[in-house]
RNA sequence: GUGGCUAUAGUUUAGUGGUAAAACUCCGGUUUGUGGAACCGGUAUCGAGAGUCCGAUUCUCUCUAGCCACCCCA
């Protein structure tokens, strides 16, 4: 670019397409999100793992497909043409991991992370290209505890939020169940089975007799039993429709026992689905997925499920495990609407003011002090008058200020300000740190 | 990737084929050691580029971005 052009042309103080620039403001946010995230999910025993937002393209094509990898990933050549992607989720990364170490680990595992992942699409509310998402899996564990664990886990991060257990609902699927009900009850061929799957997924975007009438085209003579299935309020009933010899099949019995145990946890908010789908490929078990009551809120903000055969492709022998993933701008979103995001506040605890130059040198002194005894403090070199520089301590939060002048630095006895209550208290340097805490 | 809608100060919004108005915010000032007030002043090449026109922020096209829907949802 000449000179002239680059004086000509401005850059845009916008950020990428679908990716979003944390101010101060957001990153509080963002950090209690996280901080919350972390501080349940250690108190279960999950420890923290990462790895590099870059993969090998293969991790992705090995498992998703070639449509996958090309059209909604970000997927380069870098200079040694080796093919790369940013990482779009983070599962095919923890197994990656957990298949490599695999005999050095001990099981069961229990590790969580919160990456940052990136699909490339047209961005729209709740789906960016660029997001967090909290990761947790159980790695190791054949029980059905482990799922009730993982599924607990997700209920106790809720309501650390200060969710209250009527405003969201866990909703529980099997794999095996669908699998069976499309194979065994419906007899219907692998294709047929999966174009079915695809359109329970889109149930609600279509009128009831279009829904009906694609139901017929595909299941054929069996679709009234399909219906009643599809259409039955509660687990009881569902089952109650099946053929006697079905009502103890393995997927049944596994989710009954899962909800029952949910309940003596004190987890009474489960609701069988049998039009939960999530995706189509890796789960083998159980899955679920969190939604909130409010039917403003559609979209699931935790979704997971047991996926026993993952690690199968690095050729390794199989390893149980369960996960769930839950993304921070569906979480955001959440906590707007039931207005349990906290108020702005500083991590700067004292704010001084100084009144004159000459006392800048004794204010900094005892900045450093207080600074030594883990205080939060910031100085005004401003210059401006004294009203200002309080001012500005209110607009950012600061809860305490004080003035530094000739007077001060003569007696040594500081007037802290309270400035939500505005009462100030005269304090010796040693008595600051007791007030301002 | 496809389609629809939108784009005016930091923000939210007026408005017009003859270079723009308000509220709030921000910055500066009116009160020389104490904030949230009042008053005064300042801040917009009207998203970017091209075209039509004597003249475009206003009309047309392209691009970019946002929102919504489709697709997809790991």
């Amino acid at each position: 670019m000449s000179e002239k052009e680059s004086k000509a042309k401005k850059i845009s103080t916008e950020s990428y397409k679908g990716v979003r620039d944390f101010y101060p403001a957001e990153m509080a946010v963002q950090n209690h999100i996280f901080n919350t995230w972390k501080q349940v999910v250690e108190r279960f025993g999950y420890q923290e793992y990462n790895a590099s937002v870059l993969e090998p393209a293969e991790l992705y094509r090995a498992k998703s497909g070639e449509e996958l990898v090309n059209e909604q990933t970000y997927t380069f050549t870098d200079r040694g043409d080796r093919e790369v992607t940013l990482r779009p989720e983070m599962t095919p990364t923890v197994a990656r991991m957990v298949a490599g170490k695999k005999r050095e680990l001990s099981f069961p595992l229990r590790w969580y992370s919160i990456p940052n992942l990136f699909r490339y699409e047209q961005p729209q509310r709740g789906r960016l290209r660029e997001h967090w998402q909290l990761n947790v899996d159980l790695f190791g564990a054949k029980s059905l505890q482990a799922e009730v664990e993982v599924i607990s886990l997700a209920v106790e991060i809720l309501r650390a939020f200060g969710l209250k257990d009527q405003q969201f609902a866990v909703r529980i699927n099997n794999r095996k169940i669908v699998n069976f009900v499309m194979n065994e009850v419906l007899e219907l061929s692998e294709d047929k089975a999966h174009a079915l799957a695809k359109l329970i997924d889109r149930k609600a975007k279509m009128p009831a007799s279009e829904f009906a009438e694609k139901v017929e085209a595909l299941v054929g003579l069996k679709s009234d039993l399909f219906k009643e299935l599809i259409n039955s309020q509660n687990f009881e009933n569902f089952i109650s429709i099946l053929p006697v010899p079905m009502r103890t099949y393995e997927g049944i019995v596994e989710t009954k026992s899962v909800i029952e145990n949910l309940e003596k946890l004190g987890i009474t908010n489960v609701i069988f689905d049998q039009t939960l789908m999530r995706g189509f490929d890796y789960y083998t078990g159980t899955i679920f997925e969190i939604f909130d009551t409010n039917p403003d809120n559609r979209r699931s903000v935790f979704g997971g499920g047991r996926y026993d055969d993952l690690l199968a492709i690095f050729g390794q022998e199989k390893v149980p495990a369960v996960g769930f993933g839950a993304g921070d701008v569906v979480m955001k979103d959440l906590l707007e609407t039931y207005g349990l995001l906290p108020a702005e506040t500083s991590k700067t605890r004292l704010y001084i003011a100084i009144a004159d130059d000459g006392a800048t040198a004794f204010a900094q002194d005892l900045a450093q002090s207080l600074r030594e005894a883990e205080v939060s403090v910031s100085l005004d070199y401003s210059g401006k008058k004294i009203g200002d520089q309080v001012k500005y301590a209110d607009k950012n939060k600061i809860p305490f200020v004080t003035v530094i002048g000739a007077d001060e630095v003569k007696s040594g006895k500081f007037k802290i300000k309270n400035m939500a209550t505005g009462e100030e208290k005269v304090a010796i340097e040693k008595e600051i740190v007791e007030i301002v805490k």
